[in-house]
RNA sequence: GGGCGAGUGGCGGAAUUGGUAGACGCACUGGCUUCAGGAGCCAGCGAUCGCAAGGUCAUAAGAGUUCGAGUCUCUUCUCGCCCACCA
């Protein structure tokens, strides 16, 4: 027998494997497809590191498994190889990033293959290659094109050390998420992608997933969606109105002032009536300079200004109130204002008690149920302490000695505070009670057992203090009532903890024992709240809604923490956006024709509005009522318009199509004989089916049938915009009209539902007019994709942040795709995350040149079975991915909406110190040398054995050494082997049961327990002195997923021809892994005592009288008769003494 | 502050989901073998008492449920990760 030498044999298989094209796969529809994913690695100049390996490893192990288990596996790899370290290195060294990626890219196969994974190599993507950027930016323009893709100058983060633009997810605790620096607001123009329009689409594909619990909640955190209301605040004495986002409108009599954030626009727009404006704009200036890291540093005092000289009305009651500005309300999320209920939000109470703002309490807290038949009450309840005592009164009337606060009934016409002291007067004669603080208000629903009736009691609760012992001497009647002690705290919150009655009285010693400081920000009940009284936070919420609605000074909404995706970079090393500007485009006059729909004309809704707009640019806009508005004849009316039209139809024409309009707009499109500029249709009916009510006269109103590519062929750019909350036009129409017309499906929100008016009002909808406005912004046609990176000399961004391309005039220099003039290219490139979030379906057909992968191929392969990557990117890549991937679905071109079935992570693996490998703490550990020293099979055991798959470890080399000691074993039991056909039972039962967990803990990614059961069979193997060759194959096959080379060396010396990788991966049988006999286990009053071997199948008598007559046992007993035998089948006998 | 997760030998970690705690591996100790070894083989290895048989105590701490708890419940402590003025 030979030496077991890793290197040998390693080389030998990986070079067969290659020769064989083993891991090539292709679709075929008669076995069962799947797709495993790992994330595909940025190849940095520095190489693999032991790290890397970790997902790598443990996705070739249950692919080979599924290989093996007879699946049609596609098991890719790829390089994500734009990004920052590769420029950086350009800037540093001049050396061109392409050439530098080559070289890393070599280094990384070399190295990847070094480790005998089963990729399909043949399928390896490069994200800088152009014939795969190619397709990136043929994706952003399809962004572009359905209107998902704009330019927008806003306050973006801006890291100095970088200069680059920061995405708010790469901005950790206000600091780069790359280099760690402090990061700046800077303005800035740039490209955005609204993922926002995804957020509940993004939200709602969770529920299908299977993704690890905590990626789930980390998405849906991330989004952030909450429900509330946006409610108009007026403005005293100005035409403006503050709007404000809450999420408990249920408190908005509470509301008891206005909270700005520096950032908000209405300021300067008050700037007249502003009497302290100089201490206003400097707090703005001065919140301006912070960083956010300083603006929300933890703990950190409340400030803010208060604007003199206005005030806003609280729209629930009518009150004045105040309007601050403060750094506490943030400009970005919400509207940017909001209302403050300092009684039931913890900043806002903050913020109330350091400017000595009002305090109003809203919401209660609820004790107990209400019940009917109730009588209602106020009272009160005092808590007294001096000398850590508390005074307790005790009502001797209900014959129970109950201990209770001092307190009672309000008096009509009484203030609650005057009646506690009246009370505690009465009860204990004290005069000099004085309330020194409030415990806020509980309602309080119980039986009441004196007087036998249901209560509900609206209780408040004080603090007072006695100043002096003065006593007057109590009535006879109060006397007989109760009397009145000092207890120690702790006693009298236990005498009443007991009965529920007083959960009341507990509630008050809490509140007073944690320092309550009147904040109740808890659901409860609404509270001095008009019409809202009564009623729980919850019907609160709803009612006032609806109230707002109807008075049409606010409305419900919802929320998310997301915001659209800064989509940018001022950088060289990414792909370049394929846009023009061109100013010649942007400034064209064109000729309008605005169609209205069924039973509408042209001087209500949005119509007039447009008209105004348009012509205000100097356009020329015709807007025409159509004959036979209420039984229309589509045909007709479109005769009449192109009859009637002052403009011929051609390239300086531009129509727009709402409702029924739409159709009418397609019979002329097919008419006209040259193609117009755009179309742009508002909420067009395709077909006459409503999701409401029928409308009979629209099914005789056409014949329905139109000549789309006719009509394709007609109009050069197509817009069509949908109320996403007009669910009568199917959703479902849109999109095919979307489809045959070729145009871009915007699903937005206008100001008025349908873009129409059930009255004769004119509205204003500006999203309408920005997709009838020409743009300047051109996109490249998709014939002349990729637009390549240009040479470049240098790769220092610019100091005014520009991208290195905007020193290249003559690649900047181009001419408009459109008007052919002279335009300029767009020289901001994209972000690293764009071409990772698509890569998944460019490994469906990588070659394709036509499409980013042919329908066919992706329909066999996607969606990603299973998507094994780091915690890390279980947010961010993961969120734009999948939004990358529901935008393709939608347009038609990714065959399901979510793009991974299932998704795990793995736990990193940490330098031998413990912390997180990297070249500055120089703790990396080469996986280069663990090959040359081990073997790569050692090390994919080791990585896997090293601990738990999803928990971090820290690097060991010695535990190298035990699994090549294993693999060592391995190879030497070959020494056992015999030719002939052996049986060893016991052996047989130990391979099948590692048959089973090998199996179910590969499938769990429990693959540290899955090794340990292989040495166990090992070890087993061992201690026998002949293996029979059956037993043996079965052993390499079960190790091959984790030691492919080993395993495939093996098989082949026992005579196997082929490979091992297809070897058919073994079953268990369940009857075989059932031994004959069981040790069981005696237990006396449970401990163990002693064990004896037994038949399965013993009886529970006959158990029970082995167990007792167990030697040690006996000695237990010591005599005594047991009280109680259990018998657990199998397993042990329970005996209690 | 919020959310999630975890605390088991000298170390990494197992434990059929309530049933013999410490599988498997590392390190360590003793023995054998070898010219040699970062090699192999055999044995031991939670603490503690005992020559031993055997006993006692042990899964962060404390309580509870149970014939029986590392596992379930409550309280407390510690650590890790993510989020964090999101109205």
């Amino acid at each position: 027998m030979e030496r077991y030498d890793p290197k040998k044999i390693e080389s030998k298989w990986q070079a067969f494997w290659e020769k064989e094209k083993a891991f090539e796969v292709r679709e075929d529809e008669s076995k069962k497809k799947f797709y495993g994913l790992i994330e595909f690695p940025y190849p940095s100049g520095a190489g693999l590191h032991v790290g890397h390996p970790r997902s790598y490893t443990a996705m070739d192990v249950i692919c080979r498994k599924r290989r093996m288990e007879g699946q049609n596996v596609l098991f890719p790899i790829g390089f994500d190889a734009f990004g920052l370290p590769t420029e950086n290195f350009a800037i540093k060294t001049g050396r061109p990033p392409a050439e530098v990626t080559a070289e890393n890219i070599a280094n990384f196969t070399r190295q990847l293959k070094s480790l005998g994974f089963s990729f399909d190599w043949s399928r390896a993507v490069d994200t800088t290659d152009p014939a795969y950027y190619k397709w990136t930016q043929w994706i952003f323009l399809q962004f572009f094109k359905h209107g998902l893709a704009y330019k927008k100058k806003q306050p973006i983060n801006w890291c100095p050390k970088d200069k680059i633009g920061l995405a708010n997810e790469e901005v950790v605790d206000g600091c780069c998420e790359r280099c760690g620096g402090p990061v700046e607001k800077r303005e800035k123009e740039q490209w955005m992608l609204s993922i926002t329009k995804y957020a509940d689409s993004l939200l709602e594909g969770l529920k299908d997933v299977d993704y690890i619990e905590r990626a789930k909640v980390q998405q849906k955190n991330w989004i952030g969606r909450s429900e509330g209301a946006l409610i108009g605040f007026r403005v005293q004495g100005s035409g403006f109105s503050i709007e404000v986002f809450t999420t408990r409108p249920d408190t908005i009599f509470g509301a008891t002032y206005i909270v700005l954030a520096p950032e908000h626009d209405i300021i300067s727009k008050l700037e007249n009536q502003i009497s302290n404006l100089s201490d206003v704009e400097s707090y703005i200036a001065d919140a301006r300079r912070k960083t956010d890291m300083e603006r929300s540093a933890l703990g950190k005092e409340k400030t803010g200004v208060e604007l003199n000289g206005v005030k806003a009305v609280n729209p629930a009651n009518g009150e004045e109130i105040s309007i601050w500005v403060a750094d506490y309300v943030l400009g970005s999320y919400g509207t940017g204002a909001i209302m403050a209920v300092p009684a039931h939000d913890e900043r806002d109470f903050a913020f109330a008690r350091k400017f000595g703002l009002p305090i109003k309490e809203v919401v209660i807290q609820q004790i107990g149920t209400r019940l009917e038949d109730r009588h209602e009450r106020r009272t009160v309840r005092g808590i007294c302490v001096r000398d850590g005592k508390m005074l307790i009164t005790q009502d001797k009337r209900t014959g129970t000695n109950e201990y209770i606060l001092p307190g009672g009934g309000v008096e009509e016409g009484e203030g609650s505070e005057n009646s506690l002291l009246r009370e505690v007067r009465e009860e204990t004669g004290y005069t000099s009670a004085k309330i020194i603080s409030s415990l806020g208000t509980i309602e309080h629903n119980f039986y009441h057992h004196y007087r036998k009736n249901n209560r509900i009691s609206t209780v408040s609760g004080y603090v007072f203090e006695l100043e002096n012992d003065e006593v007057i001497p109590r009535t006879r009647e109060e006397i007989e009532k109760g009397d009145f002690f000092w207890l120690p705290i702790q006693e009298a919150r236990e005498k009443l903890k007991d009965s529920p009655t007083f959960s009341l009285e507990v509630e008050f010693i809490d509140r007073f024992l944690k320092g309550h400081n009147n904040l109740f920000s808890e659901n409860g009940v609404a509270f001095n709240s008009d019409f809202l009284s009564g009623l729980s936070t919850n019907e609160a919420k709803e009612k006032i809604i609806a109230w707002l609605e109807e008075k049409g000074v606010g409305k419900r909404q919802v929320q998310y923490k997301l915001r659209d995706w800064v989509f940018s970079r001022q950088r060289y090393w990414g792909e370049p956006i394929p846009l023009v500007h061109c100013d010649v485009c942007r400034d064209k006059k064109y000729n309008y024709i605005i169609i209205h729909g069924f039973t509408s004309n042209s001087h209500i809704g949005f119509k007039p509005w447009l008209e105004k707009e348009l012509c205000e640019r100097g356009h020329k806009v015709w807007n025409p009522d159509l004959p036979n508005t209420n039984t229309p004849n589509i045909d007709e009316q479109a005769q009449f318009i192109l009859d009637n039209a002052p403009f011929p139809f051609d390239e300086h024409t531009v129509l727009v199509g709402h409702s029924l309009g739409g159709p009418v707009l397609y019979k002329i499109l097919e008419k006209i004989k040259k193609s117009v500029a755009k179309a742009v249709f508002v909420d067009p009916v395709i077909f006459p089916e409503f999701t409401d009510v029928p409308r009979p006269e629209l099914n005789k109103s056409c014949d329905w049938n139109f000549d789309w590519k006719k009509i394709k062929a007609h109009v050069g750019e197509v817009i069509i915009l949908a109320d996403a909350n007009f669910p009568v036009i199917k959703k479902e129409h849109l999109e095919e009209l979307a489809k045959n017309i070729g145009g871009g499906l915007q699903i937005i929100y206008p100001n008025v539902r349908h873009f129409s008016t059930k009255n004769d009002a004119i509205t204003a909808e500006p999203l309408v007019l920005e997709a009838a406005l020409p743009s300047g912004w051109i996109p490249l046609p998709e014939s002349e994709l990729p637009l390549k990176l240009p040479k470049v000399e240098k790769y220092q961004p610019t100091d005014t942040g520009e991208s290195p391309l905007a020193a290249m005039t003559d690649w900047v220099n181009t001419i408009c795709p459109k008007c052919g003039g002279s335009a300029k290219r767009e020289t901001d490139t994209m972000p690293n995350w764009a071409g990772s979030s698509w890569y998944f379906l460019r490994y469906a057909d990588p070659e394709n040149k036509k499409e980013l992968a042919s329908k066919k191929a992706l329909e066999y392969w996607m969606p990603v079975d299973w998507y094994n990557g780091g915690m890390e990117h279980t947010v961010l890549h993961l969120l734009y991915s999948r939004f990358w991937n529901q935008f393709l679905f939608d347009i038609g071109v990714a065959p399901t909406r979510e793009p991974y079935a299932k998704r795990t992570s793995h736990g990193l693996i940490m330098g031998p110190d413990g912390e997180k490998m990297s070249k500055s703490r120089g703790n990396v550990v080469n996986p280069d040398e663990m090959v040359e020293q081990y073997g790569a099979d050692a090390l994919r055991m080791y990585i896997l054995f090293m601990g738990p798959f999803d928990q971090p470890v820290a690097w060991d080399t010695n535990g190298l050494v035990g699994v090549k000691r294993f693999l060592e074993r391995i190879w030497k039991l070959q020494e056992k082997l015999v030719r002939q056909e052996v049986t060893n039972p016991r052996l047989l039962s130990i391979v099948h049961q590692i048959i089973k967990k090998v199996t179910e803990d590969v499938e769990a990614m429990r693959f540290n327990t899955a090794i340990a059961k292989l040495m166990e069979l090992c070890n087993e193997m061992y201690k026998s002195d002949w293996l029979s060759a059956d037993s043996y194959q079965l052993l390499l096959k079960l190790l091959s997923p984790f030691a492919p080379h080993i395993a495939e060396e093996l098989w082949n010396q026992t005579g196997e021809e082929g490979s091992i990788a297809f070897a058919e991966w073994p079953t268990y049988d369940e009857s075989l892994i059932k031994t004959d006999t069981v040790t069981i286990a005696v237990q006396i009053n449970g401990k163990l005592r002693d064990t004896f071997e037994a038949d399965v199948n013993l009886s529970e008598q006959d158990a029970k009288q082995i167990a007792l007559s167990q030697p040690n046992v006996a000695k237990h007993l010591d005599g005594k008769a047991p009280k109680k035998v259990i018998y657990v089948k199998g397993k042990l006998v329970s005996i209690v003494l």
